[in-house]
DNA sequence: TAGTGGTCTAGACCACACA
DNA sequence: GTGTGGTCTAGACCACTAC
């Protein structure tokens, strides 16, 4: 006999495929639907376990994997929390700009433009719009130690953050992937960068306070959601005299 | 009682740490001694079980977090075995340059120089050697499609890789990271990188065939063996006019 | 004291590779 | 068929948190 047929209520998973994997998939559905909303406790392993059908080693491993790509977050004797956008998330995960041989700190971000605007070709194909569609374009500056440092120049679909006002956009109590999680419902659990040297443009250099046609580096961001739909697209234009872009590759 | 004490031979670990991190240190002591060799196979789980006097869930729970730094790689039916460096490897770990928005392609490497020198400030630095100390400086051209695309410059330990010949550097037969592990025994499994833009210089931007000043993007790379000891230093110049540095993030 | 996640056990059975 | 890793079970006990 299946869990899936003995489990009420629960979609009937991929036939073939580890249980965990199963189970896995139906707690991505409920974070996904925001049954289980960012903060929020999850119920106990021993209680999903039973709900699910499934010995409490398998549930455990389908938790492993959502711990793992950090949508969930275990506290021993506390409980399974939705994994929320923070300072320090946003610092330990997509925030890679450091000081020359340095460590991280949090930079301090200023909007200097918030307006409508329409797709243009590489905008749209990147968040799977139709060209021309409606998205928000925004532009904000970030500065490291007094420091402007990086020009994030920030697309997203109108429709899908519909009603986001500028004043709500830089009235944001903490970060940009927070506003999106904690307002839209949308969560952003993974990035793909592509890296290049490029020279200031007139625009981007008066921004950052360098000389026009300096070398500057960009990185072109796509985020995507819990469903790996895009959600964001972004263009970074960093000034690296003075800090550096840091990886750990394995 | 304890297994550490029940088991004859294995060093006794780290008291009050999990018993599956203490058989991970083990196994990893192995592998760094060289007991266990690249491309060979390990004992069964079974098998180690009983040896480390755990049971199979333990022991596969330690074997689960080498298999995850791709230390270990497990084929079901046949084994596990030490992995290899590779061109596959490279490739998928350690080499991050892309068309741009294309595919990954394997480069078309060319030794422009092997010389012995003696370390800089920086290089002394991060290979964790004396400022003066004896290195290898080894510079490489990468190609893709037949056009030059990336400088590297690498420093090693001439003590570490003692007897190393240009010849031997040369003729090797698959990646510099293969020849590293076959000749001398160092694995590399972790890389730490650090990105800039930059003005090419006279020197790179004719290996490059670009005009010198131009922007080009700069990665400076640490690799550590098994014991987090830093084995080489590489600066890599990058023309990003028609490739760039693909990074996924979570 | 009660409830949570973290570790560990001692099996069973399945899927796969290879002779 | 035999041996390997992969999945799954049904518990036990420990460490930590909160009341």
């Amino acid at each position: 006999m299946n869990a899936w047929r003995r489990a009420a209520g629960v979609s009937p998973g991929v036939a073939g495929a580890p249980l965990y994997r199963n189970v896995q998939r139906a707690l991505m559905e409920r974070l996904a639907a925001g049954e289980l909303r960012p903060g929020q406790v999850i119920p106990s392993e021993r209680d999903l376990a039973q709900e699910f059908g499934v010995s409490i080693g398998t549930l455990r491993k389908a938790i492993d994997g959502l711990v793992e790509r950090r949508i969930l977050i275990r506290q021993q004797g506390k409980g399974t929390f939705v994994a929320t956008h923070d300072r320090e998330r946003l610092l330990f995960n997509f925030f890679h700009i450091v000081p020359h041989g340095g460590t991280k700190t949090y930079p301090l971000v200023e909007c200097v433009a918030f307006r409508r605007a329409s797709a243009d070709g590489e905008t749209a194909s990147r968040l799977g719009l139709a060209p021309g569609a409606a998205v928000f374009a925004i532009r904000n500056r970030l500065s490291l130690d007094s420091v402007p440092v990086l020009i994030d120049d920030i697309r997203i679909d109108a429709e899908r953050f519909n009603g986001l006002t500028a004043s709500q956009w830089k009235g944001r109590p903490s970060t940009i992937y927070n506003l999106y999680q904690e307002t839209f419902g949308i969560t952003v659990v993974r990035t793909e960068e592509r890296l290049r040297a490029e020279a200031a443009s007139a625009e981007h250099a008066a921004l950052l306070g360098i000389r026009t046609g300096a070398p500057v580096l960009t990185i072109r961001r796509t985020a995507f959601d819990m469903r790996d739909e895009p959600v964001e697209w972004r263009v970074s234009t960093v000034d690296t005299t003075a800090h550096e872009y840091f990886a750990e590759l394995l």
